[in-house]
DNA sequence: GAGCAAACGGAACGTTGCTCCGGTAACTAT
DNA sequence: ATAGTTACCGGAGCAACGTTCCGTTTGCTC
């Protein structure tokens, strides 16, 4: 079956608008950060207001448009860290290290991702459904290798990473990757 | 002196209303969070919000002198429990976990004390000014003991750790002492 | 080309932060 | 006590934002 099986075909504008509107959404979230106003996208666009709304109900929605391939490559790269390396906790390190370099590098994002922001829950969820398994994996292998203490659910973990880059892109001084490496450490258990 | 040298005491109900902003914010603080609208303070207070602007020309202002007691409180612990423990390491991760539980008990301060927030540099640099050198304190004695690392500042460490207490809490399963005590371990090394 | 549903645009509404100024009431000098 | 001064008060008003809603336009189908 072909992109549309049962719905009837989108029409020609509005599947130009859907990818002019995710260029525009992301050079704006680049230049003014993920918060950047509905009416700035809308302009860069050159679409009403009402057009975003349609396309993309809540802002979550958008991002994770937007951000969809990066978050599916971060969410490839787990197996793969953990096929070439020795150590699985070596390799949740360096995982950790591509979610943080995710993260950092869109203003604004880890700011919206923990949960008690209202009406960002279906970007929580994509993103916990995304990347939780993945980290779930990397987690049980470095348990299994003994290399670390197994009392941190994954979710949490990465609430907490995810909590730790809130900002960073706003300060050269200070440094996420170091502080989540510091959290991997303490992870770490003699075995 | 008295409590005015120089400048020309306070009108009484100028003072009178001073009062009863704070016990207004801090009332509204705990039922809606340090992010409530003015105007909400303002009803609460029973005056108009001319007045809150007057007395606490910016947000920061408000939050800062409904927290200056805790703060200061937990600014005095930082020696005390250095005081009281063998271990200088020992006395970090308790003065950590009492920062902790300061931050988490006020909906949403965490979230607002990391700085690309705009507006709330005062707040900011309050709190650093105030807790930064309790934990530079406590951080030089566990180095000087070799007890952790010395490649981590203060500030940063802070900055980490009120991250970590973003949003925990509207998330009971969301442990931000457990997080930042990792944090702690993570900082240890063997000497 | 005519008809129709889908999509569009932006005016309009509610909510916020913050300012500004006419009115009020607390101090002071007499 | 009284009048004058001035600090102080209140809330109307403005700007920026998210979101909705509906008259208009546009693309598809026959």
């Amino acid at each position: 079956m072909g992109e549309n099986a049962g719905a009837r075909a989108k029409r020609a504008d509005a599947r130009r608008n859907e990818k002019t509107l995710l260029d525009a959404a992301s050079a704006v979230f680049v230049e003014s950060g993920v918060d950047a106003p509905v009416r700035d996208i809308a302009t860069r666009a050159g679409v009403g207001v009402g057009t975003i709304y349609r396309h993309f109900p809540t802002r979550a929605d958008l991002i994770i448009a937007v951000y969809r391939h990066q978050v599916e490559a971060c969410a490839d790269a787990g197996p793969k860290l953990l096929a070439d390396n020795e150590s699985p906790h070596a390799a949740l390190a360096q995982w950790i290290d591509l979610f943080v370099d995710f993260l950092v590098t869109k203003h604004g994002l880890a700011g919206i991702m923990q949960s008690d922001h209202s009406g960002f829950e279906a970007l929580h969820a994509y993103f916990l459904e995304r990347l939780v398994p993945v980290c779930t994996e990397l987690l049980d292998a470095a348990a299994k290798a003994g290399e670390i203490r197994t009392d941190l659910e994954a979710v949490h973990l990465m609430r907490g990473v995810g909590n730790l880059c809130i900002g960073a892109e706003a300060d050269d001084s200070y440094d996420a990757r170091r502080l989540a490496a510091l959290l991997i450490t303490g992870l770490r258990q003699d075995g």
